[in-house]
DNA sequence: GACACTCATAACCCCAGGTTATGCCCTCAT
DNA sequence: ATGAGGGCATAACCTGGGGTTATGAGTGTC
């Protein structure tokens, strides 16, 4: 496997269509970049790049491996944005408190299109559940926060960002997989159902909507781990559409449609009451209203 | 940076709760995986790993970060299954062709998916436009063959496996992305936008549903670049729903609804005449029925 | 024909990350 | 209590992948 060095090389390649120009972007000498693509090419078995006397072009495999390699260093960026905001706690311009679902799946990608527009921002997170995010903003530690569920924490004031949508998904395997027919309530709330424990907010959301629900098939402590259960076959899981985006288009999961149940819950910034957002936070909400 | 093959121990750390665990799992030594996290703890600046003499437990942050991680890790698994099927070329047991946009957004979820059920399979891949993948098939060099567009080429018979719907895109900034009421063929016709060269699958779909197109803001060779001019601000870009997922999800991009326009195409599944698929084919058509 | 650009090859060098060997800590069973 | 065993850290050592500089060869362009 290729490293993520030699990922964001080829990226250049492909956008420079030069290895000397590649490698002087990503901060080493030609030589090094010459010899890091063609040890990839041996590692891969193909031939990625088409080298001439003026310059180099991408081959056919070389154009669908690099698409490939642009889905990771994707996710390498994401991973870095919020690394780095983890990291930053001290005198961050703008310091951001979420609930681990915002952090997890949203969070980095509006840090990234926030360093886009304010690219010196250092940007701080603290990632906890409502009553931590609501202590750290009423404490003056963070700047805006991002919760989930039913309310805005007393004190603080805020508006809907996204719709959280809860869905019903087994793996392509089981029955439900091939039928066509949406869920209904009922039948959803008589079904052993792979959940997350007692008291979370997946968990209570369902509850509302569904009123009793049938005893659980597994009780699991993490979204991950509903989620690798639901992949293994284990039985239907209710999980965050968030949370199950990869799943759902790489087919190891199925979506079972549902009607006749609301099964969303908003996700919102918030701040402490007369707060006006401003700056940075400002910046921050207009990129992030609207979002799924 | 970390690297991929530490986020790999990570996510066996987090799974199996023991550097030592994880390190066997991975194939080093206990004391090289216990360096490694350190190491990673020191870049991030944040300790990810509770250790104690029973047991290793991941910290909040950690529990962040192998999150992020993971996305990262998976779409290593995509590359790397992508990549083994362009190099396996010799003797696979199931050579697939598929039309350029399948496999690079598609394919790696299925063959993932596969590998899943068949272990054993050994895949290859050949990627290239309707006219290749239909050659590959009759001349015996494939076994079967994804083709995106109108109509199944003659001396083949296919199956719909999924839709692709093309949508019109803008960077937040435009003024587009404010409008909430849906665009309508004519003003769409009426906008120059960013595309494809002529000729191009897409770009045909996208005159073939509106009849006249205005002149194009620009002609650009590939799907990438016409996103990268999107998601830089240069104007309203039509691409397809699976080129563009990963920039609506972070923002990059926003969706302009659209009525009174049909942009989808069909994707399908193809074999030569006759060729009933039966065994790894027919496992790995049951795979893409009713996918995205 | 000189220059400017491409890429490849060769010789050298360094340190990140691996290994083995060992010790400490804690828990549990005898 | 006392060893056995699992879990982690530290230390000393080794190796090779990937970096560097220096150079040459091919192709356009002025």
């Amino acid at each position: 496997m290729p490293d993520l060095a030699a990922l964001e090389l080829l990226l250049a390649v492909a956008r420079l269509g030069s290895l000397g120009r590649a490698a002087r972007e990503v901060g080493i000498t030609q030589p090094a970049a010459s010899g890091r693509i063609r040890s990839m090419e041996r590692q891969l078995g193909v031939a990625l790049v088409d080298r001439s006397p003026r310059g180099s072009r991408l081959t056919e495999a070389g154009a669908l491996v690099t698409d490939w390699a642009r889905r990771i260093v994707e996710a390498a960026e994401a991973f870095d944005v919020g690394a780095q905001a983890l990291r930053d706690r001290r005198d961050s311009r703008l310091r951001v408190a979420a609930s681990m679902t915002i952090a997890e799946y949203l969070l980095p990608g509006w840090l990234i299109a926030l360093r886009a527009r304010l690219p010196d921002t250092a940007v701080s997170l603290i990632a906890g559940n409502s009553a931590v995010v609501a202590g750290q903003l009423l404490g003056g530690q963070a700047d805006v926060g991002f919760v989930e569920g039913v309310g805005v924490p007393a004190g603080l004031d805020g508006v809907v960002v996204a719709q959280d949508r809860l869905v019903v998904v087994v793996a392509p395997g089981h029955v439900w997989a091939r039928r066509r027919v949406p869920l209904g309530a009922a039948e959803l709330s008589a079904t052993p159902l792979i959940l997350r424990e007692e008291g979370s907010g997946t968990r209570a959301v369902l509850e509302a909507a569904l009123g009793a629900l049938a005893r659980p098939l597994l009780e699991l402590s993490s979204t991950t781990a509903v989620k690798s259960a639901a992949v293994s076959g284990a039985g239907p899981a209710v999980l965050s559409e968030l949370a199950v985006g990869e799943e759902l288009a790489a087919r190891r999961l199925v979506r079972i449609p549902v009607e006749g149940v609301r099964l969303r819950r908003e996700l919102r910034a918030v701040w402490p009451v007369g707060h006006v957002p401003v700056g940075p936070v400002r910046e921050l909400l207009s990129l992030t209203r609207g979002a799924p």
